[in-house]
DNA sequence: CAAAAAAGTTGACCTATGGTAATAAACTAC
DNA sequence: GTAGTTTATTACCATAGGTCAACTTTTTTG
């Protein structure tokens, strides 16, 4: 396996691909590294790029009026990630991206993505899909800010995102939750104890 | 036009196709009437099914475990609305759908949906980038109830969806934006009289 | 149109979570 | 390893929104 392959085969596990497939998805990724802390994408820039994330981990957060952080969306290893309002539309980002450990990713913009979806029908179905089981996973996360209190929250998100808690700090999780770190710190207090 | 290709017209304006593509996309659509306050979907229920609104006002809501409802999507016309979690992976709805305005719909299964990405390739596109567009307003949604208060979340709600503010319930809107009906009420209250 | 049902409002009180601020603990860098 | 910085905790008070219950208004139905 040459060193290009190995973008398709770590971003397309499922997939399998003709030579000159391969040569096609090769030239439309660019691999990055990005140092912890670094910021990705800010507010107010043009969004023209995806990124795959091969390692490390990031956060997609937006920054409120009042100057509070609010958490979007994380990604670790095998995610997706960008301003997905922004790039959709092309259009101006309206959230920061920020790098919270040091991360490995491959960018591809918008315009090779329709390029590559008109060369290759089943790499339409694929996003699709994916697409589908990002729309379900929100909407899983309305209904329960909706439905349930802090403490639930706090506790299905440990339990379903383990290796997510492990890479963040506290305060990005209560940012995620829609609570402050103080009431975070309460609630795992009472969890302890408890 | 005969009647029949009036579903393809109505569903898909953007669109043109063939003769014998207008007779597959007619063969996958079945024409429903539902009345006022029935329901379409119960959880629990497999979900085989998704649905275009021609007419008409649905909401998608969840019972939590202490028996409080949760509107999570409301459907006018042009709209598609199931539970989608369920319909995407084929497994058993979380939510209820109810008609909340006397409605017509066109039905079609996932079967059936998947069968015509299949011999229309554009098709996908127009339901992929349908689902971009979901996602990102499901986004802008978590956005919102992680950053605003109460109020903005009301005053959002009426100033993005008008035609559905006249068509629901104010215990539909409260449980949409995730507050009691008695706090609806004093915010409208707060609003008038200032 | 009258009665019944559904929806909306109001008031008194309660609770979960926020705000501020001080402190402690955990990292980071020299 | 110590100083400095970042992160987490704790305490005390404030507040948005919830709860319960009564009441009013609107809508539905015969």
């Amino acid at each position: 396996m040459t060193p290009e392959t190995e973008i398709v085969t770590t971003i397309f596990k499922d997939l399998s691909f003709k030579p000159e497939e391969i040569q096609l998805l090769v030239c439309s990724f660019e691999k990055l590294h990005l140092p912890k802390n670094s910021l990705l994408l800010e507010a107010d820039q043009q969004v023209y790029d995806q990124y795959f994330v091969a390692e490390g981990c990031l956060r997609t957060y937006y920054i409120a009026p009042d100057g509070k952080e609010h958490t979007v969306q994380f990604a670790i290893a095998d995610w997706w990630i960008s301003d997905y309002t922004a790039f959709f539309n092309s259009s101006k980002a309206l959230m920061h991206i920020e790098c919270i450990q040091e991360a490995t990713l491959y960018k591809i913009s918008k315009n090779d993505m329709e390029s590559l979806y008109q060369a290759m029908p089943r790499l339409e179905s694929y996003f699709r899909k994916k697409m589908e089981r990002a729309f379900a996973s929100f909407q899983k996360r309305i209904i329960a800010n909706l439905s349930q209190s802090a403490t639930e929250r706090y506790l299905n998100f440990i339990h379903t995102y383990p290796n997510i808690e492990q890479n963040v700090k506290n305060y990005h999780i209560a940012s995620y939750l829609g609570i402050t770190t103080q009431s975070l710190s309460r609630i795992r207090k009472e969890l302890v104890q408890a």
